[in-house]
This record gives structure tokens, sequence and C-alpha cells, in this order.
DNA sequence: TTTATTTGCGGGAACGTTCCCGCAAATATC
DNA sequence: GATATTTGCGGGAACGTTCCCGCAAATAAA
């Protein structure tokens, strides 16, 4: 049994009708009398008619493909998943397959895709360098800079700074003065990472207050977390922690409760990424949503736009859907 | 500026061939003298040849693209993220795209790709149902259970009933007679998480041990995990907690650390789902690694094997990959 | 009525591949 | 030397769309 699709010729003979007639009623296009479209639309439904994708592409010349690419060390975080099928949505909108970019893309695979998604690209990231020597449109989540002048067509970013600083004003205006800052290793260098920490270290100098910093890794195991909350806690004497990747204030707090510390009173933990049901919610813990399906999202949307338009200028756009759920 | 690639036609021109030659040359098939196809290759390489997906999928009745499904409710786990890339390396290989399939496909999608994979899917979950019923050649990764007569072409499986009673007789072995599972609740009903759960059972009647099993969400807040340790260890007297969903055991190990057990002396963890870096190669926690890149690998390789032969009959697989770290 | 203009639809080409076939030259077989 | 067979390559069609044009009929403008 070989599955044969039905085909625009398939509707034109059923209505004796011609396949251009028939293409331009299905796509819009074109001058068709109402009666004539709606019988056509009413016949591609009843033979389950689906457009052929490698057809229409062939004759565009568009893929019909995004591609969408994440950063292997930061794989683990459930952001980076929420953020895909945020992609994946918009993506769909705008009729649009979504393709998986693995690590160590070949150059024909660039060539598969009308554009693509690069999220926290590390700076320099050759995936991406290769794509803009290519003339392949790309959208950076978070900004990217590349080792000469090349730019990225397009660059979407959240409000990091803003929404942090409100989030530590919140500790502040709780009377902590000495929140300690639990910050990804510089290893993944995204603009994210770096934007955290100095944001951290100038809220600090604003309000007087001395930094404590602690590198932690994204994906440090219980035993690192461990250590680093009790060099901040116990022998740093912090009276706050600041958590940068996802997921670890909800560690922390297990930490910290477990010791007989209480949540909100004692001390506080705050996320700058808080994870849906761990942290955003969570009544003790205030927290950054990054909204990372929206964010996906709005990624593909500002992608869609520079495909339609690929000689425009390079567009930095924010995005505005994070918010901060702060712990009463 | 508007890119243009170059086609099997320049490269004929440019040699003084015919784009058959060219084409078979390219291909691998035809009969070409070798010193003409050489000088094809180079000429493609030359002029940045790479073949144009659409045509040769309009020609071939191919589309080049397989579908990933992944459950909603467990999107958080890093596991599929790992799985995911999986997939997409072994796709790679075979010449496929990975196209990601959000909640909600509308059948238009599932013609756009050669066949599916669906990780864990529930029973009778619709996308698959749906998949089915339309021919497209589907590998489930677990066990898929639709509500009919319906069978999936390929299933992939790993051991998990000998790889978890490995793991647990070794907590026999070192003399725990009060092992409690903490289970990942069954509202997402996957073969593994049923599995698992009967497979304790019957572990614990051949060995003449009462279950005790705890029901937790496979995203549970830190409050409801810290909730089903009080309950398992404090008031069940547990001497072991089994750990379902990956990263929970690695929490549960700072729970009862921060409260002073000792691991590996006063108590046991273990995971069945270990994650890479939080208890996969942690000496103190005994845990199955499933390898996810390495099961996705292999998936692709069942799909594209049933593509190759659509009318095969069911096949069922067994992964291999998977293995046990058992803490010393 | 005559002459523009609009409306509704169809014919045909093109997109870049692959594949079937044909055909001459080279080589093997008798 | 005559007849088969193999080798190396090319011509042309086809895959399913979309788009440019053309053309008749209907309508509007003169």
């Amino acid at each position: 049994m070989v599955r044969t699709r039905a085909t625009i010729m398939d509707i034109a003979r059923e209505l004796g009708l011609s396949k251009t007639t028939v293409s331009s009623a299905l796509s819009g296009s074109g001058r068709i009398s109402d009666e004539k479209r709606e019988l056509i639309q009413e016949a591609a439904d009843r033979l389950g008619y689906v457009t052929n994708r490698a057809a229409r592409s062939l004759r565009v010349n568009r893929i019909g493909a995004i591609g969408l690419h994440i950063p292997p060390v930061a794989r683990s975080l459930a952001f980076y998943m929420d953020f895909a099928f945020g992609v994946t949505e918009g993506a769909a909108a705008a009729d649009y397959d979504v393709t998986l970019f693995a690590r160590g893309l070949t150059p024909r695979m660039a060539f598969q895709v009308d554009g693509v998604i690069a999220i926290d690209p590390a700076p320099g990231e050759p995936l991406v360098a290769a794509l803009l020597a290519n003339g392949i449109p790309t959208v950076s989540v978070g900004r990217y800079n590349g080792p000469g002048e090349e730019r990225v067509q397009g660059t979407l970013e959240a409000h990091h700074a803003e929404l942090q600083t409100q989030v530590l004003d919140h500790l502040l205006a709780r009377g902590r003065r000495r929140p300690a800052l639990l910050a990804i290793d510089d290893a993944i260098g995204s603009s994210w990472a770096v934007d955290t920490r100095r944001n951290y270290m100038e809220w600090c100098l604003r309000n007087s207050l001395e930094p404590r910093v602690h590198e932690v890794a994204a994906n440090a195991s219980p035993r690192d977390l461990i250590a680093a909350i009790t060099q901040a806690v116990d022998i740093g004497g912090a009276d706050a922690l600041v958590c940068g990747a996802q997921g670890q204030a909800a560690q922390s707090q297990i930490v910290l409760e477990s010791r007989g510390f209480a949540l909100g009173k004692d001390l506080d933990v705050v996320s700058f990424a808080g994870a849906a049901a761990l942290e955003t919610g969570n009544p003790l813990i205030s927290s950054i949503d990054l909204a990372p399906r929206a964010y996906g999202k709005a990624a593909t949307e500002l992608l869609d736009a520079i495909i339609q338009e690929p000689d425009a200028p390079p567009v930095h756009r924010w995005f505005e859907g994070a918010s901060v759920h702060l712990a009463s």
C-alpha cells in the first residue's frame, strides 16, 4: 500500500476546473468568484488535500523551515525546552517547520532553512559566525558578539537588568543587606550571564553593599551547590541567596529548610530564572519568570519579519513578556 | 542581494557535461568513469553546491524529515532534551531533518515528515493514534497502547526491569530491607512509569519485603519532595530511597545530608533515571544511566529502517545502551 | 452602440532533481 | 571479422506547485 496524497490536480479534475484556479483559490491569490472558492475549499477538505511543501518550496524558492540552535553546555535546562516549544508554536503560525540543530552543523544544513534562532549564543559561537558568513537570516536571543564586524540581523532581549533590579530592591526593602549571588560560572559567556553579574555588582555599588559572588556551574551537583551555600551563608554570613541558574533557588530552599532556616524569615532566596513549578508561583521565593514559551514565540516572529525583509538593517527588539513574582 | 545557490546545471555547464551525468556522479548511482566522477565532485565543492532538498523530495516522493514528539507533561526533564539531540545526531547520519512536534499537531503536519518518533507516549495519545490512522511510520520509545487494535510499526525499549532489579538487588546486598519507591504519579501513564511500579512491587514480593510507594510528581516542588521524603523516612522508617524521576535522587541527597544523615551509611539513595552530572557518576548514588543520547540515536535508526521497509510487520527492539552505576 | 475596463478562469512554463530509456563507442565473445 | 555485451554518457519527462500571461465574457464608461 503506497500512500499517495491528493494533489491540486485531483481537485481540479473533480470539479472540472484548472489547476491554476484551484491553486489560487486555496492560496487566496488571484481573482476567483466566491462560489468557486467555497466549492474548491470544500472539495479540498473532502479529499484530505494537504499542500506538497516540496513542490511549493521548489517553485517559490523558500524552504519553509527555521533552525533552532541551543548551546551545548546548557541543554539540561528546562528553560530551553520550553523556549523550543514556544518557537515551534510561533513557527506553526507562520507555516514554518522547526529543525533542531545539533552541535557540529555541517555547512549544508545551513542552506536547508530560511533562517535560524540562536538562543544565548556564546561569544564568537562558530555556528552563528558561519550563518552570518553565508548570509542566512539569524536571530540571536540575547546579544551575540562575533569576532569581527559582522552583526546578526536580529536580536531579541529581555529587560534583565530592570527585572533583576526589581527583585534585588525587593530584598533591600525586606531589610536584607548581605545578599549573595550564586553566579553561573563564566564558561558559558552568554550575554545574560555577563549582564547578570555586572548588574549585581553595580546594584551593590549603588546601594553601598559589599558584593558577594559565588561561582556555581549551571548543572552543579548537589555537593557543589551545598558547598556554595555553605560558603555563602555559614561562612560569608549572607542573609539572602540570589540564584542565577534555573532550579537552584528551589534546591537552595531545600538545603536551607532542611537545616532549620525559615525562608522569608531568617533568610531569603530569589531566582533570576524561575523554573515553572519550582520557583514561579512559589510563595517563598521571589523570582523572575522569563516566560520561555512566549519568548520563543517572539523570537520566531522577529525572525519571520527578517526573512520577509532580508535587506533591512539589523534590528534590536525587546521582549516584554518577562515578569517578576515577589514573595510577600 | 538575492542569494542564489549553485545547481546541478551550473556544474554541468562548467564541465560541458549533462545534468544526468552530474546527478548520477554526485549520488553515486549510474555508470560514470572515475575520472569524471572526481572532476564533478571537485567542481561541486568549488562551486559550493548543496543539493536542493525540495527538488529531490518532489522527485523521489520522500520528505527527508522525521518528527519528534515529546509528551507535554514531562518536557522539563533533561532526559528528553538529550534524547532529542541523540535523535538529531542519528537523523543527520541518515540525511533527515528533525522537526519538533508541539502539542496539538494539525493533521497537515503529519504529512510533512517521513515518520515520527514518540518518546514515552501516554496510552491512547491522540497524536500517535492520528499518525497510525494515516499510515505514517511511527516508532514508540517505550510501549504504546492504543485504544484499538492498531499497532505502532516500531517499538524501542530499554531493559528497565533488569536494570532496576540490579539496582534493587544491590540495595538488598547492602542490607537495606525497607527501600521506599518515590514513584512518579500515574498521570503520565507511560509504560516506563507503569513498569517501574510493577517491577518494584514484584521485587518486594519476591524478597518478602513490604512495598512502600510514595507518589511524587515528576516536577514536584521542593515542598512536595520534602513532604514525600519525610513521609517515607521519618514516618515510614524507610532505609533507602528509590527515586523514579530524574534529578530527584540528587535533591533527596540534599535533603537527607542537610538533616545530618550520612548517605551510604545511615541511608541509601538510588535513581532509576540518573541525570548526567547530578546522579550518574555520583559516588554515593547508585543509578541507572539511560544513555538518552544513544537512546535517541537508536530510535532514529529503527525509524529509518521502518521507513525503508514500510510493509514489514511491527518490530520490537531492545536498546542495549543503558547501564547501571553501583555505589561502592 | 462603441470602446474601455474589469472579472473569472485556463494554458503553459518554470523551479532542480531523479530516473527511464536510448545510443554510440569500447570491449568481450564466438 | 562478425556478433553480443558492457560502458559512458545524454535527452527528455516527471514530481506538484506557483506565477506570468492571455482571452473571453461581463460590466462600465463614452
